[in-house]
DNA sequence: CTGTGGATTTGCT
DNA sequence: GCAAATCCACAGG
């Protein structure tokens, strides 16, 4: 999978950086990233990092698990997608610009997280799975109801787990531009090479269970779902 | 206006 | 392995 040629612009070099003093290293990705068809953008978004910076820190993580949900206007389309019945209240942000956060809810008491993709009016988008702890490791356990120096696995291998982890919820978060310095939530690139990624089904889903739309990093610790098997693998880089 | 069920996690059997 | 927890978006009447 080639990378993309990324220019980024002075303004945008600077790390995160929280009232402790503690910062994230990588720089923004381009908004060119995220305009390309989920299914593309997913593999090459392993191994960036999410960075949330909070008054008491930057939490952040390396992304090691994510999903691709194909918009409506695909040919076949994606039931599964929250936008496969058009624009509504709650999915309005992935007919939005590339690189934003959609932030929802779901069985009452967790949020799930995706990256919008593709241009305005296309509502293609990214769910991140898992993350591997990268900052702010004794707040994430915190926020989990952990004990300190609880497992990477139980912070944030899981789609609502990484939202608890790293404080992420509908309401603050939902449509923060996440490639915009001034924002609080950023996807960075520390230049991190990712290694193998495994193609397989997406998971948890009732309809289109055989798309093979969820990509992982082959063997990392944090990747959820130790059950499903590998439908197929390819190289990175 | 109401009924239904979900891109989950956790704890108990 | 299975079901509870617990909210709200949204489809249907």
């Amino acid at each position: 999978m080639e990378q993309v040629a990324q220019e980024v612009r002075p303004d945008q070099r600077a790390a995160p950086r929280d009232r402790t003093g503690s910062t994230v290293p990588g720089r923004l990705l381009p908004r060119a990233f995220f305009e390309a068809p989920p299914e593309q953008v997913a593999p090459r978004l392993l191994g960036k990092l999410l960075a949330h910076r909070t008054p008491t820190g930057v939490l952040a993580g390396r992304i090691v698990e994510v999903e691709a949900y194909l918009g409506p206007h695909n040919d076949p389309p994606d039931p599964a997608a929250h936008s496969h019945r058009g624009p509504t209240p709650r999915n309005l942000v992935l007919f939005g610009p590339a690189g934003y956060a959609y932030v929802y809810s779901i069985y009452g008491r967790y949020y799930c997280m995706n990256i919008t993709c593709e241009i305005e009016g296309r509502a293609g988008c990214i769910l991140v799975r898992a993350l591997e702890p990268v900052a702010g490791l004794a707040t994430m356990a915190l926020n989990r109801g952990l004990a300190p120096g609880a497992g990477a696995r139980e912070l944030t291998s899981g789609p609502s787990r990484l939202c608890q982890a790293m404080s992420l919820v509908r309401l603050t978060h939902n449509g923060l531009d996440l490639l915009d310095s001034a924002s609080d939530l950023e996807v960075r690139d520390d230049a991190f090479a990712a290694g193998r990624i495994m193609v397989t089904p997406r998971i948890g889903i009732r309809h289109a269970v055989d798309m093979p739309l969820r990509f992982a990093l082959v063997g990392h610790e944090c990747v959820s779902g130790a059950k499903s098997f590998n439908l197929k693998c390819t190289f990175v880089g």
